[in-house]
Formats: structure tokens, sequence, C-alpha cells
DNA sequence: TGACAGTGAGACACATAGTGTCTTACTGTC
DNA sequence: GACAGTAAGACACTATGTGTCTCACTGTCA
């Protein structure tokens, strides 16, 4: 999307790094500008608002990065099924691999899941239908195709937050197995091609 | 040494584990209170004072954790070089492995550091002497005895921070050789038996 | 050279959070 | 039923963080 100036990124880095080491509830805007190098008028005339805005800022930033790391796992999709399957597959290890949602989620689980569960959520349907309407566009009508990557945003966080016994999103077979009986059936009718 | 009552123990749990979630700047009377499941009021009972009296406690603690478990490694030696390789060599081990150390030394290494060079020696070298002392006593006149342990301290804690190329106190034949060509010449002259 | 945008430093009033001390009421024990 | 120990919370105080401003400095353009 709109890339940040080099500045701003080294903020967003240091607004991480510092929410890492002390959890969200105890970084301080002073401490994220000294660890930007950067000066606390600086560091709000970038992100008027403060720590609201810049941590707003930071979770855009992760969720397009986010997409940007899967959208390249993407390329090679066949068909549709292989497409639907690579992505829930790949959300699945990128979200089980994400250091610093693990640790957010370990030292702050209130509001690290109100993120993925409540005010969270639009935002990210509204990010991954940017990035992943592109690559469904060749196989359903874009009103179908919104409607999918919802559906699957949906069940990747929850397969991903409480995994199930019986699916397991990160294994190919089963993932597929997923899409075969859950996600096919639903959307078939729509296909446009394969 | 003196045991302290198991609510006094468990406020210095708390205050262990706040302090490796949010470093020692962050942590508040309350965030131990509440992790530890008393009141403020009590805290204050146990520890007059405040954080600082506390975290001296929990030091205290730790230290004596520490020696302790040296201690029990030193059991079996066959005779002083013996003695001397295991202590060096065990001390190392305690450090190398000692996760709440290695954590506040990544992330408040100026107080760390002070704690290991600076303010805490005295502590840490007349802790060691308490517990070491009857140890050498079968070997050194009781004065003698002290300059050793004092001296091994100081050694342990500087190859401990800043490893040598020529010398690994972990190693065993390393440390021996160590021994026998730094300690031992020094104080042969004193020893009393083997 | 002189305007100019961007910055760091720091003053400031304000809000929030943490501290240390008390009082009160509750709980279990002897 | 006295007693010790505690939680809860009121309290004044302090420290820390916030958000906004001003000002002086620096490098970049014309």
């Amino acid at each position: 999307m709109m890339s940040l100036d080099p500045a701003e990124s080294r903020v967003l880095d240091a607004a991480k790094s510092c929410c890492e080491r002390w959890g969200l509830a105890k970084v301080t805007i002073e401490d994220i500008a000294n660890e930007a190098g950067v000066s606390r008028a600086t560091l709000y005339r970038m992100f008027p608002g403060g720590k609201d805005i810049l941590f707003e800022a930071l979770r855009v930033r992760e969720l397009e990065d986010f997409f940007t790391r899967l959208s390249a796992h993407l390329d090679g999709a066949v068909d549709f099924e292989d497409l639907m399957v690579r992505c829930v597959m790949h959300a699945t290890h990128e979200l089980r691999n994400d250091q610093h949602l693990s640790l957010m989620l370990a030292s702050e689980p209130g509001d690290t899941l109100g993120q993925l569960t409540v005010d969270g959520v639009p935002r990210i349907i509204r990010v991954a239908t940017v990035f992943l309407a592109p690559l469904v566009d060749g196989y359903l009508p874009r009103r179908e195709g919104a409607r999918l990557v919802e559906l699957l945003s949906r069940l990747v966080i929850s397969y991903f937050l409480a995994p199930s016994e019986q699916v397991d999103l990160g294994e190919p077979e089963s993932a597929r197995a997923f899409i075969h009986a859950f996600i096919l059936p639903a959307f078939q009718p729509s296909l446009t091609r394969s």
C-alpha cells in the first residue's frame, strides 16, 4: 500500500520493539522516541494523537506486511481450490510463526485478542480483501470474492486461536479436505472458471 | 540462611516474575501485589521501604539460592584443588544458565551490571564467604579462606561477563589448569592439608 | 546569501498513575 | 470473645507521562 518515509518506519520499528520489551501497557511515547532516536516533538508531528494513532499505524503496517508475505506464497496456485488451500495454510503458518503476535498474546491477551476477534476484525477483513481480491477475481465475481475472503479470514483466525482436533489448517491435506468440504460447495455455483 | 515465611516468598516470586515481564524500571508495587495475590498494605508491612527493600530482599534470596545450589555440587570434592575446580565450574554454569539473570542483563544492562560489578559485589563476596568458608576451613586458615573466596568470586564474575579466549571456567580441564596455575601457588604455603 | 522546512531541546499545564500511610471491617485461631 | 493478620480502600503527595508550544539549529533549495 502507501509506503511510509524511512523516519516513520523507524519509529514504528521502535514502537514494535519497545512493545515487545515492555508490553503495550507499559510503553511510553518517550520510550519509543528514544528507541527511534527522534524527539518527542517529531513523533507527535508524525503521528498526531500519540500512542493510539501510532499503534494503529503499526497494526496497519504489520497487517499489510502479513498479506504481502502471504501473497508471495499464492502466486503459483494452479486452480481455485489450490489457491484457497495455499491461502489458509500459509496464513495459518504466518500466524503461528509471528514472534510479535505470540509475545503480545502472552503478555496482553486481552487487548491482543480484541484486535483479532472484535475491534480489529473489520480492518483485517478490509485489508485481506484489498490484497486477495485481485487473486480471486479470475474465479469469482467481485462480491462473491469479498464474501469468500471474509469467511476465510474469520475461519483462519478462529482455528489459529482455538485449534481443532478435527482440522489443522496448517496441514496441506487437512486444509484441502476442509476447503473441499466447506468452502467449495458454497462458492461452486458462482465460480466463473476452474 | 534465614528462611522467609511462605507469604513473603510468594511476594518475592511475584516480584521476580513481574521483573522478568516488564523490567525492573517498569514494575510497580501494585503489579507485584496483584501478582502475589496480596494487598498493597500487606506488602508494605512485609517490606517497609517499598520497591528498593523488596528487590534488595529478592537479590539476597537469589544469591542464597545460588550458593545453596552451588554447595550441593561441592560435596564430593576429594582434595583442595578439586574443590576449587568444582567451585568455579559450577558457579560458571549456574551463571550461564540463570534465566532471570540473562533476561535482566538483556533488558537492563546498566543496573544488572552494577549488581555484578559494583554495588552488589560486597554482598556477593559476603554471602559467598558465609557459604563457602566451611568447605574451605579444612584446608586453609579462616582469613586465607576468605581471601580465596573473594578472589574466586571476582574471577568467576569477570570471566562470566567477558569470556576469555584463553580460559573457559565452565570446562573442567580449563578450570583445572587455571586453578593450578594461578590459585594454588598463591595459597599453597598456607595449606594445612592436601 | 536568505528564505524555508524539518528537527531537537526543553518549558508548560494538565492528567494519570504510583507511593506510602492510615483507618476500617473482615476472617480464622486460640 | 479477644486477638493477629489481612484486604480494601481513602488519602495526600509525588513522580511520571502527555500533548502543545516556542525557539534555536541545520541543511537544502533558489
